[in-house]
Order: C-alpha cells, then sequence, then structure tokens
DNA sequence: ATATTGATTGTTCGA
DNA sequence: TCGAACAATCAATAT
C-alpha cells in the first residue's frame, strides 16, 4: 500500500492531489484500474481520509465541516498535518465499532436519522421509475470519466471510513473530482474515450449479429418414419452444427439454414443449396462442417430417397482433423444403417433399367429414383481416390456392382460412371435366397472396406483372370463340366448350383482373406 | 437518463 | 410458510 508515498507526496507537493495523481494516472492502466484503483488514488484518498475523517475520529461527517476541509485539503492551499500517521492507519484499521465514539454514534444517529425519512418519501416518489429492459449480449455503454473516477476511488474511502454512507463517498469523490486538476481529469477522459471507440465498435457487431441471425434446424422429414437418425451420436454432427450456430453471419451472405424446406421451400437461387433434401418424407439430415462452410464447399450430405441413399462426405478433414471415415462412430456405422433401412424397401420395388443404374441422375438431381438402390460415396482417404460403391441390391437376380471411382475427390462433382464390373451375380436359388440378413452382411462387408478399390475388385471379381483352355469350363473349381448358355451367366458355369457355390466360395475367400480375423463377425 | 457501490427491500420459487 | 436467490431501489454526484 501507499501510504508512505502518499504521506510524502503531501509532505513534498503540498497538495493532496497534485503530482502523485498526476505521475500515476499517466500510467496506462486501461485494463487494470477498475480492479486495482490506481495507486496514488489510494494514496491520496488514504491521506485524504486520514486528515479528514481520522483526524476527528469520524465515520460521519458533518457537512459543513467535511466541505470546509475537503475545500481547504483539495483546494491545496494548506496542509492537513495529520494527527495520525497513515502507517497507524492503517495497521490495525480501526473497525467500524471501535472508531465510534458516544459522541460519534450520536452524529450518526442524527444524521442518519432523517435520511431514513427522506427515503421512504422518495420510495413512493419513484416508485413507477423506470422499466428498462436491456439485452444482456449488447455491449454496454462506456462509463463516463467521472464514474470512472468514482469506482477508483470510493473503494479507497470505503476503506478508510467503512461506515461512510454513499452519499458521503458520493461527496468526497465529488469534492476530489472538482479539485482535480485538468490533466487529472484528460487522463479519464481518456480513457473514457477508448472505452467509447471500443463500444461502439462492439455495437456495430453487436447490431450486425442482430440483423442477420442464423437458422440451424436438423430434424426428420418424417418423424413417424421408424428410421434410426442417420447421424446422431456422430462425432461430426455437433461440432459442425455448434460451429454453424455460432458462426456469425455476415449481411451479405445468406444464413445457413439446415433444416427440411419442405412447408416453405425458399427461392433457390441457380447455385444450388449445400444440402440434398429427400424430395420425399423420409430423412435429411446435413453436415455443414466449419472448413466447408468457410471454404464455401457443398458440404456433407446424405440424401434418401425410396430406397436411394446418397452419402456426399464432405472434404476428408473434419472439425477433429481426422478423415472423416476414421471416426468411431463414424460414417460407417450410419452408412451401414440407412443401407438396412433401405434394404427393407426393396422388396417392394421393381428393378430398374440397367441403363438407369449405370447413368444416375446427378447429385442435386436425386430426382424420386426408380430403382431401390444404394448410392454411397465415402470418402477418400489421403492419397486416395474417392471410392464409389454403388449396391444395386435387386430381387432375383441379384447384383453387387463395385463402381471405381474417378481419381478426382470431388464429391460435389463426381458423376456415378457407367462403366460397372459386375462382380456377383447371384440367381435365386434354394441354397442362397436373398435374405435381408444376407445383404446386409454384404453390404457392411463393402462398407468397412477403407482399402484402395483396386484391391476389391480384383479380390471380389468372379471371373478368373485368364488361364483360357481350348476346351472351356466351368469357372467353378473343381468342376470339369462343360459351361452352358444362360441367360443368367455368361457361358460361364454349367448349371445354377455351380454358380451358387462358385459365388459363395469366393465371397468366403474373399472375406477371409480381407479380414483376416478383423471381421470376424461376419460370416 | 445513466453510471458509480452497497445496503435494504421486494419478489419469486422450491422445499 | 419459510428461506434462498434474485431483482429493484436508494443514496450524491457528474456526464
Amino acid at each position: 500500500m501507499p501510504v508512505e508515498m502518499s504521506h510524502e507526496v503531501i509532505e513534498q507537493t503540498g497538495g493532496l492531489l497534485g503530482a502523485g495523481l498526476t505521475m500515476d494516472l499517466d500510467h496506462p492502466i486501461v485494463t487494470t484500474y477498475s480492479a486495482n484503483p490506481p495507486v496514488t488514488i489510494d494514496v491520496s484518498m488514504t491521506d485524504l481520509s486520514s486528515g479528514l475523517l481520522a483526524h476527528n475520529q469520524l465515520t460521519t461527517i458533518d457537512q459543513s465541516e467535511l466541505s470546509s476541509q475537503l475545500g481547504l485539503s483539495l483546494g491545496g492551499g494548506t496542509i492537513l498535518p495529520p494527527v495520525q500517521s497513515p502507517e497507524d492507519h492503517l495497521s490495525p484499521t480501526p473497525s467500524p465499532t471501535s472508531s465510534l465514539h458516544d459522541e460519534d454514534m450520536e452524529d450518526f444517529r442524527r444524521i442518519t436519522a432523517p435520511k431514513n425519512v427522506v427515503v421512504e418519501q422518495t420510495k413512493k416518489q419513484k416508485a413507477s421509475k423506470k422499466r428498462k429492459k436491456k439485452d444482456p449480449n449488447e455491449p454496454q455503454k462506456p462509463l463516463s470519466a467521472y464514474a470512472l473516477f468514482f469506482r477508483d476511488t470510493q473503494a479507497a474511502i470505503k476503506g478508510q471510513n467503512p461506515n461512510a454512507t454513499f452519499g458521503e463517498v458520493s461527496r468526497i469523490v465529488a469534492s476530489m473530482w472538482d479539485s482535480l486538476g485538468e490533466e487529472q481529469k484528460q487522463v479519464y477522459k481518456r480513457k473514457t474515450e477508448a472505452a467509447k471507440k471500443e463500444y461502439l465498435k462492439a455495437l456495430a457487431l453487436y447490431k450486425e449479429n442482430q440483423m442477420s441471425q442464423v437458422v440451424v434446424e436438423t430434424m426428420d422429414l418424417d418423424p413417424s418414419h421408424d428410421t434410426p437418425a442417420l447421424l446422431p451420436e456422430s462425432p461430426v454432427l455437433s461440432p459442425t452444427v455448434a460451429t454453424a450456430a455460432s458462426m456469425p453471419q455476415s449481411a451479405s451472405s445468406p444464413p445457413t439454414t439446415i433444416a427440411n424446406q419442405a412447408p416453405t421451400p425458399p427461392p433457390a437461387p441457380t447455385p444450388p443449396p449445400p444440402q440434398v433434401v429427400s424430395p420425399t418424407p423420409s430423412i435429411a439430415k446435413i453436415i455443414i462442417s466449419k472448413q466447408m462452410l468457410q471454404a464455401g464447399q457443398i458440404p456433407t450430405s446424405i440424401s434418401m430417397s425410396q430406397g436411394m441413399v446418397t452419402v456426399i462426405p464432405a472434404t476428408v478433414v473434419t472439425s477433429r482433423g481426422l478423415p472423416l471415415h476414421q471416426l468411431q462412430p463414424g460414417p460407417q456405422t450410419r452408412v451401414t444403417r440407412s443401407v438396412q433401412a433401405a434394404m427393407q424397401m426393396l422388396p417392394r420395388l421393381q428393378p430398374p433399367p440397367l441403363q438407369q443404374m449405370q447413368q444416375p441422375p446427378r447429385l442435386q438431381q436425386m430426382a424420386p429414383a426408380q430403382q431401390p438402390s444404394i448410392t454411397i460415396l465415402q470418402p477418400p482417404p489421403p492419397l486416395q481416390s474417392m471410392q464409389k460403391v454403388r449396391l444395386s441390391v435387386q430381387p432375383p437376380p441379384l447384383q453387387i456392382k463395385i463402381i471405381p471411382p474417378p481419381l478426382q475427390p470431388q464429391p460435389q462433382t463426381v458423376q456415378v460412371q457407367a462403366q460397372t464390373i459386375p462382380i456377383i451375380s447371384l440367381p435365386t436359388s434354394p441354397e442362397v435366397p436373398a435374405s435381408p440378413e444376407h445383404l446386409e452382411v454384404l453390404t457392411e462387408v463393402v462398407q468397412e472396406e477403407s482399402s484402395p478399390p483396386q484391391m476389391d475388385v480384383q479380390l471380389v471379381g468372379v471371373s478368373p483372370p485368364h488361364s483360357p483352355s481350348p476346351q472351356p469350363r466351368c469357372v467353378r473349381s473343381g468342376c470339369e463340366n462343360t459351361p452352358v448358355e444362360s441367360k443368367d451367366w455368361d457361358n460361364e458355369y454349367c448349371s445354377n448350383e455351380c454358380v451358387v457355390k462358385h459365388c459363395r466360395d469366393t465371397f468366403m475367400a474373399w472375406v477371409a482373406a480381407r479380414n483376416q480375423g478383423t471381421l470376424a463377425s461376419v460370416k
């Protein structure tokens, strides 16, 4: 505490608030002055209090006496010889009770009693006063120079005179303010000016935010639809949505809307909105990552329309900085779920023409698909091209096709290529029914696949690589029969049985070789 | 009208 | 109904 210094200041300058205040107030203490009042303020108040209040051992001061003494000391002409040294004042701080003598108590009552009456009177008068409701987020107006000064000095006054009432402190502060030199006042005024600039900035930003509010809604198009949420507990969705919600929107850019806009679709401008919304009441869940929003890219989107589930991942990097496909539970689980949901719709739907499967509509034009197909665009791992797995499942014959993806990992522009490689062709047979369970297994295997697509094709591939023999034989290993021609296979098999066996063996071998125990659940 | 601080009073709500 | 928590009010003064 700067008690000694205050004494020195007064002794040397002969004034109360002269050099001391100037010296310390010139210090830039903008950020701390409110919490820690300027040292010199404390000094001055200490001496002021000691000189004025403690001199008479008053906790309540006679107004005229106070004024005269304040005027005397603050006027700067006379030095008040402190009866008590500042140190004495500080060390055992005079407790309110101990400092109160009987006479003081009388003075206290004499002064405070009428005050209470006044309070009661003004209470009724100002009962119906200001009714202001403010937005808590609205920036606070900068304090006036006097308010800053009051805040700084009142603590010192209170410290020296704990029993001083608010009115007394206010009068003391006002006297000090009056006696404050213009330079010292300028210090506070500069603070106020600086705070005002900040206030204007904050106010502008606040108003801007008021103008543009982000609308973020995520909901199922059909809540009654018993479909597990595609992206429920995703570690990606929550942060991204929160980011979108908290991200300030500039007035020029439209609010980011993640919503089902079926009731009132907005006038879609030429650039399609970043989300793919299913036209049918099934499910629409949107992910917009922060990176994508900032880059203005089309975000991850999932749409489902009459059995067609489209997963368009965002760029690989997520908010965690991990590739999307590495998250657990990641898109694998979600995709599987959506696939399962789509599977249940399959039996009712008729297989589409092959041409349609090979040339699906553009992603932004995912009009109601006529075939029960599932298009899954998985995010490419780094240095890997995007893998596009297209499962076209239909009642007999069942087909699963893997389409090698284009090399450019640009989900928003990628189109499904017409080139397809038939891998497994399973005609309906009693031995291998195309049950949903089986489909699910196949699907999950494909979903969990994250290795380069080439390997998939190679492993899953049905046709033997080569070995052109002069006498054609059935493709199934161990079968020596001559293949027969059928509409279900291309002159490779001798019978339906061989087709089934061959496919089963191939698939099981692929599963075993592929997973090596990592997918023990797949049988 | 509003700000300073802190005591007091009034209101609301849960136990 | 009671107590806790919160809100409103008031003081003197300056802006």
